[in-house]
DNA sequence: TCCAGAGCTGGT
DNA sequence: ACCAGCTCTGGA
């Protein structure tokens, strides 16, 4: 069978899990309401000049209140300018956590304070960041301690993961925006050949993974728990989902994970991968669509 | 476009 | 101390 046959062949078995899971009323409440796409100045992230103190996020992304004085109730983005939300309505956010540092404690030179208000190690929403804030950078996302790792997709704890990014780097996810799967981590060589040493982050998948993996595992827990999920979307998802934002990293809310499976994967050499089937949890924000349309228009 | 090498988090 | 991780940047 062809890569692009089994390519089919998973998308649409993972489609059929998700419409399984899909008897659920959130749908409606998560479809896109309009298309908010605007011209976004390309490719500009991180840039090494120090002058640009606004680098620009796109669209109607709300920067999280980097300047304290935001109150709790008012949305901040243009988009739902005036709104107010009771928040305490919204959803279990966890207790929030004052940083305690641990080793994140050594400050750089120059460096007055830590980087980060919360611990980020906690399950649902954190305090003041709304739904849909947007960061450049997984660097950012992180100060911002909705999810840690700069790397990682997976964010993992005792009771379930905190937090995932969705990057797009799996070929046979599905993205319906309010419910999702999400491939699971490990099975990689990440150290090249003794020979041939390297030092990467990610690599061809190489294994099989496992629920042995702690990523896994916690994802894993997290069906059983019920814990919300925080999730942000990357930019590198366009390509296959039309609700990855076209640049950076979005945050978009809490989802649980319904359903954990393992498959064979779409891969050179079919190992095997673990999957996770997410649903949006309900009374949030609308998913904005990217219509895909100017940077290069891929497929 | 590819490749190498790096910083950082978070867990063992 | 060591290692894994859906990153990021710079240079060929």
């Amino acid at each position: 069978m062809s890569y692009a046959e089994e390519r089919e062949q998973n998308i649409a078995r993972n489609r059929a899990i998700l419409a399984d899971l899909g008897i659920n009323p959130l749908r409606p409440k998560c479809e896109p309401r309009e298309n908010l796409r605007k011209k976004v100045a390309a490719k500009k992230r991180k840039s090494p000049l120090p002058e640009s103190d606004e680098l620009e996020p796109p669209k109607k992304a709300s920067r999280i209140a980097d300047d304290s004085n935001e109150q709790g109730g008012t949305r901040r983005s243009s988009r739902l300018a005036g709104k107010t939300v009771d928040y305490k309505q919204e959803q279990d956010r966890g207790v929030p956590e004052p940083m305690t540092f641990k080793r994140s404690q050594k400050l750089k030179v120059g460096q007055v304070k830590s980087k980060r208000t919360y611990d980020p190690h906690m399950y649902g929403h954190i305090p003041d960041v709304e739904v849909g804030t947007w960061w450049a950078t997984r660097e950012d996302c992180s100060n911002a301690s909705v999810h840690g790792p700069w790397v990682s997709g997976i964010a993992p704890g005792p009771n379930g993961a905190y937090s995932i990014a969705l990057s797009g780097g799996y070929d046979d996810d599905v993205d319906d925006g309010y419910a999702f799967t999400f491939t699971g981590s490990g099975g990689r060589d990440l150290k090249g050949t003794k020979t041939a040493p390297k030092n990467l982050r990610t690599a061809p998948q190489s294994s099989d993974q496992s629920f042995e993996d702690r990523n896994n595992a916690a994802l894993q827990r997290s069906v059983d728990t019920q814990k919300p999920v925080r999730v942000i979307r990357g930019f590198k998802g366009k390509a296959r989902s039309k609700y990855a934002p076209s640049e950076g990293y979005r945050y978009d809310g809490l989802y649980l994970v319904k359903k954990a499976w393992i498959e064979k994967g779409l891969n050179k050499g079919s190992f095997l991968v673990c999957k996770f089937a997410f649903v949006r949890m309900p009374e949030q924000e609308a998913i904005p669509v990217n219509d895909g349309g100017d940077d290069e228009s891929d497929e």
